[in-house]
RNA sequence: GGCCCCGUCGUCCAGCGGUUAGGACACAGCCCUUUCAAGGCUGAGACCGGAGUUCGAUUCUCCGCGGGGCUACCA
């Protein structure tokens, strides 16, 4: 398909943490560029410079290297068309501007904005829209030359022609509008610093983009951009405009839907690849039903034919799902490297744990054992309780349900006397060593285990008792009967 | 208001003129089982409405309705 090998980009501003919006549309280029052996650039569009700090850009390449999209141009990796921040690529702006005033496709205006606003706002109030009038389209030379020198502020305005602009988008169609729609929007602001329209458009030409992929909030906007590479003599790249992230309650995702910020699902356990997997579902099909997908099957069945046009909304029972998904499709040892700042958060990191070795692989048994009933990576924090802590305390439910049983304490005490002289303590016979107890004292096995699972976990619910009696080992296990025994008596 | 885009189960997707409209999440039931999960099976659940085009429309066209985007010296 692609006769080049593509170049893509991102390009956020600067707003202090990735957006999964954003976090989407850089995973669709990043996707792209290396389904096709292309290039992916990471470009910061920081032209709006009230607040363009390197605190800002940092919770954007945070998130980016977070979720493992990296970038082969852009901050921090020099490349043939750097530098790749806008506000350092001022004078690339300048120049073009200069060409488009001096062809006339450009304008200088001089109208105040207060003015501007003023006969929007008369203009509305009489029911109708209104664009820019071009006044200063028909100022004299004189006119011109006064307000040189007053000095009056001025902007440069696009001279929109006559006619219709269309172009083609990949997840769209073709798109044509009158450009009658259009007013001569700014291309350069009083300061002199370039608008979005100008800085984007100048900079995937000098990059050489070939492929526009962004949300679909540009697509109204496109035609203008359209109009400008026309004026500066350029190719038109591809345009693919994905479809917006909507909350539960279909409204444009934002904060008020919780966790917006890639960073927040970072913290809360999610797996990247989970995140990657879950948010490439979101807009896009491989076109047949598969659902899971590792990153590099993700890579291999990419395309941006696939991306869908309706709108997508972000269903957390399903990243929890997935979640679920690759947590089970990883190993013990890689899971181990995901957790352990959760087992650290928790106090219960040991250092032993760090080194290949005896409790290493202990703690990877441990995982292996909860990873089926894990959702999230803190989970194997609060699952794993019964083996990280001495002490097990007793859930109050357990106790009443579980625990009024006549005579238990006897059948503990056998228990307990059972496990201390068995020779080989592992699940096969531990188990077996559980029901011929029951079968003597003459019980159901059931209430036997329900009794040494709350003895060795506290709780009613967990991972099969043998297997996790034999990790919690035979002396921990036995105290813990011990504990329950004298629980039992009062 | 104007311009543009979108519209299949509650949600995410498949469908690209003829299908019992398929899969996944969530939901319900069953199986497995010492519990909870995981896993397996089953069930319930959708083509926004109206006109056309056609032998035949979920699919193509138009209108309406609904949703969204843009309409700035934000990006």
């Amino acid at each position: 398909m692609a006769n080049q090998s593509p170049r893509v980009r991102f390009a956020p501003s600067p707003t202090g943490f990735l957006h999964v919006g954003g976090a989407r549309t850089a995973l669709f280029n990043w996707l792209y560029a290396r389904r096709y052996g292309g290039v992916f650039i990471l470009r910061i569009e920081d032209t709006d410079n009230d607040r363009s700090s390197s605190d800002m850009v940092k919770g954007i390449l945070e998130g980016l290297q977070w979720l493992g999209l990296d970038w082969d141009e852009g901050p921090n990796v020099d490349g043939p068309h750097g530098p790749y921040f806008q506000s350092q690529r001022l004078t690339k702006y300048r120049l073009a501007i200069e060409k488009l005033v001096s062809t006339g496709l450009a304008y200088y205006c001089y109208c105040l904005p207060d003015e501007l606003k003023r006969k929007r706002e008369a203009a509305q109030a009489a029911g109708g829209s209104w664009r820019y009038d071009r006044t200063c389209l028909a100022l004299t030379p004189e006119a011109i030359a006064a307000h040189e020198t007053k000095k009056t502020p001025r902007v440069v305005r696009f001279k929109v022609p006559r006619g219709r602009t269309s172009f083609k988008d990949v997840v769209r169609g073709t798109i044509d509008i009158d450009n009658q729609t259009l007013e001569d929007f700014v291309l350069t602001r009083s300061d002199g610093s370039p608008t979005y329209h100008l800085s984007v458009v100048v900079d995937d030409i000098d990059m050489a983009i070939t492929d526009v992929v962004r949300g679909d909030d540009h697509t109204s906007n496109t035609p203008k951009q359209v109009l400008l590479y026309k004026a500066l003599d350029a190719d038109l790249p591809r345009f693919a405009h994905v479809p917006l992230i909507f909350g539960s309650d279909k409204k444009r995702l934002s904060k008020r839907h919780g966790a917006t910020s890639v960073s927040d699902y970072q913290f809360r356990g999610y797996l990247p690849d989970a995140m990657v997997n879950f948010l490439s579902l979101l807009g896009w099909s491989s076109g047949d039903d598969q659902e899971v997908f590792t990153r590099d099957a993700l890579v291999q069945a990419f395309s941006l034919e696939g991306i869908n046009s309706g709108k997508a909304i972000f269903d957390h029972d399903k990243l929890a799902w997935l979640n679920g998904q690759h947590i089970r499709l990883m190993s013990a040892e890689a899971i181990i490297n995901h957790i352990e700042s959760f087992l650290r958060k928790a106090g219960v990191w040991h250092d032993s744990y760090a080194t290949a070795g005896n409790k290493r692989a202990w703690l990877g048994c441990v995982v292996d054992l909860l990873k089926a009933r894990v959702r999230y990576l803190e989970d194997f924090v609060e699952y794993g309780q019964p083996f990280f802590v001495n002490t097990v305390t007793y859930d109050p439910e357990a106790v009443t349900k579980r625990l009024l049983v006549p005579g238990l304490r006897e059948y503990v005490v056998a228990l307990k006397n059972a496990y201390t002289q068995l020779d080989q303590f592992d699940s096969d016979s531990l188990e077996r060593t559980l029901r011929a107890v029951a079968e003597a004292q003459n019980i159901k096995a059931g209430i036997l285990m329900h009794a040494t699972r709350i003895a060795v976990s506290g709780r009613m619910v967990g991972p099969g008792l043998f297997e996790m009696i034999e990790l919690i080992g035979r002396e921990r296990t036995c105290e813990r009967l011990d504990e329950l025994r004298k629980f039992l008596a009062d």
